[in-house]
Parts: structure tokens; sequence; C-alpha cells
RNA sequence: UGGGGUGUCGCCAAGGGGUAAGGCACGGGUCUUUGACUCCCGUAUUCGUAGGUUCAAAUCCUGCCACCCCAGCCA
């Protein structure tokens, strides 16, 4: 798994070579979320690569809530955000830090760059900033660029004692009314609003922006890479401006990556709201959402999560990956990791008729072929058991190799039996399968050695427990839902939830957890739901299918 | 038509003058007490495109094309 480095790493190295900017430094990263909603997939891959750069080269990477801005942060969303990174096995140990933490410091660095000349008070309307903004072949206007240091230095302070109206006055740094970025065009770095912060309360009524903020924060915390997607790419010019014009002892370096999109799926915070708003799903952490919390409940695990982000490298080509990359990497690490278990999830009698009535076996079964170690399970059998519907064919297609009058099959760890029939009812559905078990096969071996092409699972009825099974699908038909000229919601799929009321499972499953993972043999990867399982009802949820690379319909 | 980016297989992604890694997906085979897993084999004469430099170009030069981001007192 040796893995190139990504262009990132290849910058790191470089500047921790002898002469080099960070030549006998701490790498030191940071994980900057806006506390204003949940974490998903996508952040998962600014996380592994905040946190894992800083693991690699043995630094550190801390934790910051980025609240600048009061009218759209809560408290409600720290602690999920942070339970999200320390599921995913992340961890800033006592570096959790919040924006607002520095909000004196940054005030008086908007002091220090006023007295500099480099930054004014302007009383510009929102509307008449926006048109005087000018385009791309005309400078903007700011009549009040050259406004006296003094009168700044007033006005701010007026600002920042309540005395002006919220929308009357800004701070803007002086930089470039003809820069062809945009960014770069005396942007306002400070601008007032009287809603009351999480955190810092009535303190304040003026709150710095976050092109001002953030080389700030990183800064004082000594942040050597401030890792960021593409879109601030356009902010990089302004971000080294606020660095090298303001008194700090660092300067953080920022470098862009591209974000990660996935087919099937949307992202963006909208969208998602937008779901559970038109009750498409349950909430943010149903089983169906791209939220770590649902994923969490869906069944995925955090190392199949951070491998997925391992193996699809960071660069910056704005790239959709398919879903199936997500899927492939849960089931490599269910498969080495999961305990089976066997479960009916379209039940179906199966009568052993040469069986006696009343007697009762119990076999041995591996709990993960992959894995010794995981020890073995034991699963009661009788005369009548439970066989999934599609395990049996009265009219067997081609290829068809389960059960059919007259063929032999092995039911998983207990005996080789062969069908000799069907109970149909008046409507001629099958409602019960009819089989002799070879006498000789206790185990699943034949005595005499010939080869039985199928296994299939089972659950004997005098144990199986009944369960509810959900079976999840993609939410969106289309690939590429996020797309911005698609009406994501014309492309729902009406079956990405598919619930199974009356499935048979083997007993043993009766007191699985949500943190426990199991393959459903031969049918998919499969966990207890974390709200609505309990040993009375039990609900289990399918993370993803098995593959199968038999094709129905191949007469 | 300003500025900033990006273009290598269906999807990710290495490679930065010496003759196209790898993974996913897909197809075929093998193995199998899971039609899973394993293992094997196959899959870009070609690197957005047109020229140029060179014995040699995906890699260097020039032009062109396509796509993404930016005109919040959001982050």
């Amino acid at each position: 798994m040796a893995e190139s480095k990504h262009f990132i790493h290849e910058i790191i190295d470089e500047e921790l070579k002898e002469g080099g900017r960070c030549y006998g430094k701490k790498v030191h990263t940071r994980f900057p979320p806006e506390p204003n909603g949940y974490l998903h997939i996508g952040h998962a891959k600014a996380l592994e690569i905040d946190f894992g750069t800083a693991e690699l080269y043995g630094g550190i990477c801390n934790l910051r809530m980025d609240d600048t801005n009061p009218t759209k942060e809560d408290e409600e969303f720290v602690d999920a955000i942070k339970e999200d990174i320390h599921w995913l096995g992340h961890d800033w140990e006592d570096r959790f830090y919040y924006a607002s933490d520095y909000f004196d410091k940054m005030y008086e660095f908007a002091v220090e760059l006023i007295k500099k000349g480099l930054a004014y008070v302007c009383e510009l309307t929102p509307e008449q900033m926006k048109e005087m903004r000018g385009d791309t072949s005309t400078p903007a206007q700011s009549p009040y660029r050259d406004r006296p240091i003094e009168e700044s230095l007033e006005l701010f302070e007026k600002m920042k004692n309540g005395e002006i109206e919220e929308g009357k006055m800004t701070l803007r740094a002086k930089i470039d009314l003809a820069s062809g970025n945009f960014n770069m065009r005396d942007p306002v770095i400070y601008r007032i609003n009287r809603l009351p912060h999480h955190r810092t309360g009535n303190k304040w009524c003026i709150y710095p922006m976050y092109d001002f903020a953030h080389p700030i924060e990183d800064a004082l915390e000594g942040i050597t890479h401030s890792l960021c997607s593409l879109e601030f790419e356009n902010h990089r010019p302004l971000y080294d401006w606020v660095v090298n014009n303001i008194s700090v002892e660092t300067k953080p370096r920022q470098i862009e990556f591209a974000r990660l999109g996935i087919t099937r799926t949307v992202l963006s915070k909208r969208k998602l709201r937008n779901l559970i708003e038109n009750g498409y799903v349950t909430g943010w952490d149903d089983p169906r959402m791209p939220t770590l919390c649902g994923l969490r409940r869906r069944g995925y695990t955090p190392e199949a999560i951070r491998e997925f982000h391992r193996q699809n490298g960071v660069s910056k080509v704005n790239s959709v990956v398919e879903y199936a990359f997500l899927e492939y990497c849960l089931r490599e690490d269910l498969n080495r990791r999961a305990n089976r278990a066997m479960a009916v999830l379209h039940p179906i009698r199966l009568i052993i008729d040469n069986y006696p009535d009343d007697k009762t076996e119990v076999f041995t079964v591996e709990n993960n072929p992959e894995d010794e170690s995981a020890g073995t399970r034991e699963v009661t059998f009788s005369k009548n058991l439970w066989i999934d519907a599609e395990d049996f064919m009265e009219v067997p297609e081609k290829k068809y190799f389960r059960l059919f009058p007259g063929n032999e099959v092995r039911l998983k760890s207990a005996y080789v039996i062969k069908c000799t029939g069907c109970d149909k009812d008046e409507n001629g559905n099958v409602i019960a399968v009819h089989a002799e078990y070879d006498t000789e096969s206790r185990g699943g071996n034949t005595a005499d050695g010939r080869r039985i092409k199928a296994t299939i699972h089972w659950v004997d009825q005098n144990t199986a427990v009944d369960a509810e099974i959900r079976l999840y699908d993609q939410l969106f038909t289309i690939d590429e839902p996020d797309l911005a000229d698609v009406n994501y919601l014309d492309f729902i799929n009406k079956d990405s939830l598919v619930v199974i009321k009356d499935a048979k499972v083997e007993a043993s499953l009766k007191n699985a957890g949500s943190d426990d993972r199991y393959q459903f043999l031969r049918v998919g990867y499969f966990c207890a739901d974390n709200k609505d399982s309990s040993p009375e009802h039990l609900v289990f949820n399918r993370a993803v299918s098995l593959k199968d690379s038999y094709k129905p319909g191949n007469n």
C-alpha cells in the first residue's frame, strides 16, 4: 500500500529540508469546521488530510470551530462535530479552540492595520458597495479609502462600542481597487452584527470576516500548513496579505485541494436539509444520508471511510468518485472483520421429510472464515427450517443451481439435502419446499465425496427470531444529482428504502448491538439500527450488499 | 472578452525528456461448505487539441479548446 505522495506532501517535504520554510519545525495543521451543520463524508476527506498529514510528519492537528458569524452558528453542532471526529478516530488532544477565542487579538490587529494606513472605515451600504465594485474591466470605487487614520480609528471604536447601526459601516483593508482578483478590491474585514454570539454573548457587535480571521487564527496557533478546499484559492493572496501585514511570529501557508464528490449523492448543506424537510429521509442521521452520523447508523465503519479517502488520493482536479468505490472499501473492511450470521429475508418453509419430528441437533459454525480467531457459534437444526424464497425454483432457469426438484444442495454447516417437491396455495404460490437429507452428510460433507455445488443459508424454525430488515439503496437515480443545473429532487430513488417486516434470523443475533457489524451469509453486511432496534424488536440496516455474480433471467 | 485553477482508461490516480504504475468498475477463468472472499488473465500504441524543439515528448516551448472557482457586510 505504498501510495506515492500527493502534491501537498511533496510541498511539505521540500519545506522541511534544510533551508526550507519549515526546516526544523513540527508540522502543524488544523481542522476548522464552522459549527452550523453536521459533518459529512466530504468533511471526512479534509479530516483525513488535516489530521493525516500531521500524523504522517509526526506533527499535530488542532480542532477549531470557525465561529466568526453569529447569525449562522450554533453551539448545538459543536458536540456532534466532536463526536463524529472522534468516531472517525482522529484526536486533537487538548487542542480544541474557537475562532472567537481570538476576537480580542483580531480587534488589535485591525487597529494595527488602521494605524499603518492599511485599513479604513467605510460607510458604503451593502448596495452601494456592490454598485461600486466595478467589473472585470472597471476598477472599484471606494470614496472613504482616504479617510484619515485618526478618523478611522475613532469610527472603528464606535463600531465596536455599538454606536453604529448595523450595515452602516465596515472596516475595509486598503489593498487594490483595480485588482483582477475581486477579493483584493479593498475587502471588508469587519462588519457590524448585533445578534448575540453563541460563546461571547453580547460582548461584541462587530465580527471579523473569514478572510481576515482565518489567517490570524492560523498564525496565532502556530499552524504551518493551512489546508483547505479549492474555492479558497482566490483568497490566498488576501490570506498572505493579512499574515504579512500584521505583527505575528509565524506565517502559515495555505494550500488548496479539490473537494470530494460522490456519484448518486448530494453533499451541499442546503440540499441535504431539503431532503429532510421534504420528508425524503427522516433526519440528518438517516442511513441514506452521506453525513457521518448517517453512515455510522447505516453500518459504515470509520476504517472503511478513512481508507476510502486515503485510496482516493489528493489532487486539484474536481472529481466525482463512484459510489461503488465507497462500497468496495466497506466490503473490504467488513469481510475481514464482521462475524457471519444466517438471516432469511424472504422466509419460506423447508421441511426435511425424513428427519425425525422432534429431534434437534446443534451445529458449530465458524464466525468468520477469514479470521479463525473470531471463533465459532452454535446454531440449532430441526425438521422445520426457514430458507429464502429465492433459493428455490420449481422450474429452474439456466445456470440456477440452488434448490429445485431433484437437485442437491448443502445447508450451510448442516446437511446435504435433496429437493423432492413443494406445496402451493390455491393461487399457485409456493408455500413450502420439501426435501430429504443425506444422513451421511452431517456437517455438510458427503460420505462418498460427491461435490455439492450450492450451499444455502437457513434458520431453525424452533429458535429463529423475528426481525425487521431495512434495505437501503442510493437516494438518487442519476450519477450527478449535485450538479448546479439539475433539480435533484426530480431524481429521487423511490426504492431507496425497502422494509422487510417478517425476516427470520438466527438466535445469536438477539443481542446484536449497534456497534456490531455482521455479514448475513450470502446477503450483505448489516448492523442493528442504533435508534430503533431492541432485543424485543430487532431492526437491522443493510450497509451494503454482497457482490453477486448470479444474473437472474439468464434463461 | 479580468483574475485564479484544472485537463493521463467508464471513475479515481501515478509518472515532470528515454518509450503509459496502481486501485475501482467491467469481462473471462480459478478456488470455494457464502454465486462472497482468494488467485489469475484481459482492458489507454496513447496522455484536451494543433504545431514546434529533440535521436527521443504525457513530460520542454507556442497557440488553441474545454471545464471549475471569484463581483456576500458567508465560510
